[in-house]
DNA sequence: AATTATTCGTACGCAATCGTACAGACACAA
DNA sequence: TTGTGTCTGTACGATTGCGTACGAATAATT
């Protein structure tokens, strides 16, 4: 009935030495990660770490004037609220699924206990929260100094890194709220890409047809990931 | 010849334990944080972590075209190179003195070990760490959202946080470099402040005269921290 | 099949910011 | 004092992206 390690599609979980990841088995539990689904926010606290396995997170920053803009993604190549393992009690951030899929989640408390049992543990979560660091850093240069044709290409890119196809099922508005600029913005930004045969795109969906090609348009904007 | 837990300015250390604090004592060395002093960057192994006294240093993404901006500030309520402590040997991010001081500084090795070796350092190490994730992820949506003018006024209450007076001493050719804006966008943003009542300014430095309106205008673009 | 709700394409004027340039003000050194 | 370099004020057109709005296309519902 335990969820076996060599089943995992979460790349931090699997990563673990056999004997680190018992310490998770227990209180492993896989489930559906639907559109939308709320993982944390900062008005409650966090009950379960979630490891997805297909699908993509988003960390969104807001202020309280309605301002919010997504921080960072995360993917089968990591876990949701780091908060916990750092050890803040809540977040500012709020984390919610953006592309649906499925992952496993754990209850705090034994998160916190296994980052507290093991070096290798901690030194493996702890590797991930800086890659989070540097991702949301890059976020941060990226919003100040790229297009939004560029910026959107860096997204649709880091969000291919993170699933099986490339087939990337999102609304215009739905990237428009990522990104922090217009509807029409993204409207147009889509065509411009289409236009130049990078991706082909549908109502509700975007597909890259020419990644090598998306990269060099979004320069600098995008640097592959390390995982 | 020791440095005294006592004498320290930095709050980070200062907030220690006697007992955490005996691990870094003997390594310690306080220096002067002349302007511009690179403490970290990508092309160079990290050798010290320093902890601010006064001064500010900047956190900087950078990107191969020359791109750069500003993702985080950390003064005396921090560290540098929170990536040693979480165990990446290298760093994508430039950290340097913006606002020159004084710190304290210790070996890599030091600082790895008495990280290791204490819950309690640990435990302080890594909230911190998360207070400066948090500050970056309010940087990609202060980039994303606000006006260079907010953004402006954010900047200087951060810095003002972060030193004894309200006098910052900077040009409009260096803050625009780590807003990612125009040195004459600076200029405009700082004679509009300047005329609303918050700010004075002379050449190569800044004065906040008026904290509270400066607040008000920044509106959510700044949060006051935590610590 | 008809109706309703979502999503997308497109348009328009407007505001913010850019890139660039140049001259005046100030500071420091010779 | 005079010169030299740095810093700041100002200008102007160009460009990007915004706010808004409306209709058309596509899905979902009755």
């Amino acid at each position: 009935m335990q969820i076996e390690q060599a089943s995992i599609g979460n790349r931090l979980l699997a990563s673990l030495s056999h004997d680190d990841f018992a310490l998770f088995a227990p209180d492993l539990v896989r489930a559906d990660l639907p559109r939308r689904a709320l993982l944390s926010s900062p008005e409650q606290s966090i009950k379960y770490c979630w490891f997805p396995e297909d699908g993509i997170a988003s960390m969104v920053a807001t202020s309280r004037d309605g301002q919010e803009t997504e921080a960072g993604i995360i993917g089968r190549e990591g876990m949701t609220d780091i908060a916990i393992i750092l050890g803040a009690p809540r977040t500012p951030l709020r984390t919610f699924i953006q592309i649906p899929g499925k992952g496993l989640r754990i209850p705090v408390r034994t998160m916190i206990s296994a980052y507290a049992a093991s070096d290798s543990v901690r030194s493996a979560f702890n590797l991930f929260a800086f890659e989070l660091l540097c991702q949301i850093a890059q976020t941060a240069l990226a919003n100040a100094s790229y297009s939004v044709e560029q910026r959107l290409a860096r997204w649709l890119l880091m969000c291919a890194d993170r699933l099986n196809g490339e087939e990337i099922a999102l609304t215009h508005e739905f990237l428009s709220v990522m990104l922090n600029v217009r509807r029409a913005g993204v409207t147009l930004a889509i065509q411009s890409l289409q236009s130049a045969g990078y991706l082909e795109s549908q109502r509700g969906s975007v597909r890259i047809i020419n990644r090598s090609g998306l990269e060099g348009f979004a320069k600098d904007a995008y640097t592959a990931p390390s995982f």
